[in-house]
DNA sequence: ACTGCTATACAACACATTGTTCTAAAGAAG
DNA sequence: CTTCTTTAGAACAATGTGTTGTATAGCAGT
């Protein structure tokens, strides 16, 4: 019953986008303007304007793009836990190296600080990120490879908040030789909680 | 042999310093700006580009002074583990929850994604954290109250991780309580690491 | 208190950016 | 072909950034 859209609105939409996220992972947040998009792609200005009235709405149309689920949409609970935590925060290491998350995520967290809008998109994406890690502890649990008494959501919380720390804000590498350490460690974590 | 300051000079800064600081904090990095704090301050605008003449320095000035170390000077390795980390990572809940680099940080974060200036003091300030936490797990270990084999560094990396992914990314509180079952959950880890 | 020096206030200015509005032309849909 | 919508382009106001020049007020040394 919706009608289709007209073409020239998606195109020009499509278009856009696409270059205010290479500008906003190039020059920063505040570099994403409704002037250097039209520069770079040639769009009117007056035209840029009508699909996105304030530069907050354009910036936030450009991360939103930019923070399209990097990541599966369901959990891998095969076990072992080793295998499954490596599956999955692989991804998270992929996303914060190689797409555009990794370099719009620092901007988020600076736009969450005072913008509503921005601290839902990360606290959807991190509570999102956070439950599927919390799944494949449960599934640890149920095989009976871990204790029940395992402090799943604490443990999972470590889990995901090393690498943001060590890429966000410590300013450390986090590679593959590194992972495999982290999630040895916390496999001996949650062996350990018997007691 | 260093002539002392015109008292005109301090004067203004100070009073200038204080006003984009709190600018900063109410309304985010980007509304520190010279018009902002002259209208704040009743400062002209012309003294205030003479003492910083662009918007970068002033900017500089601003979180520079945001960041004036909150923290203890030197660790305290007296033991138990739980009262020495408790201690310590206490001060970090109070910076994050109740001081300017609480508010400063998310914006320091986004900045150290481009700038390499921001990028420096950051890692100099996580730096430093990391090595006082690691200083009082070392004192667990000479204590023999924990193992040899304990993975100091991961471990401190989880303790001072989980607090600014908690605050900064996932927008969840970080109060005694919560810093209570945190301190305890990384001594049973650190307890639970012999094997 | 007088004199030279320096910081500040104020106003005027050039310039870039943000955002609005209007008109004409081009494309989509019937 | 006709009608509606989208786009391009230019002109425009308003604001923010950064500069410059001048007059005033406060600091230091004599």
């Amino acid at each position: 019953m919706t009608k289709p859209e007209d073409p020239r609105l998606t195109a020009t939409r499509d278009y856009a986008l696409e270059n205010s996220l290479e500008i906003l992972m190039s020059d920063g947040l505040l570099a994403v303007t409704h002037n250097a998009v039209s520069k770079a792609t040639s769009i009117s200005r007056s035209t840029l304007y009508r699909h996105w009235p304030e530069v907050s709405d354009l910036r936030n149309a450009t991360f939103k793009k930019a923070t399209t689920p990097p990541g599966p949409t369901e959990s891998q609970t095969n076990g072992p836990l080793h295998a499954d935590l490596t599956w999955l925060l692989n991804f998270l290491v992929i996303a914060l190296n190689d797409t555009p998350w990794g370099q719009v995520a620092p901007q988020i967290v600076a736009s969450a600080a005072t913008d509503c809008d921005a601290q839902e998109v990360l606290a959807g994406f991190i509570g999102d990120r956070l439950s599927r890690v919390e799944e494949v502890f449960h599934a640890a649990v149920n095989r009976n490879e871990i204790p029940t008494s395992t402090p799943i959501s604490d443990l999972a919380t470590m889990a995901v908040s090393v690498p943001y720390f060590r890429k966000l804000i410590a300013g450390l590498d986090i590679d593959a030789k590194w992972l495999d350490s982290h999630v040895s460690l916390l496999c001996k974590l949650a062996n350990s909680t018997k007691n």
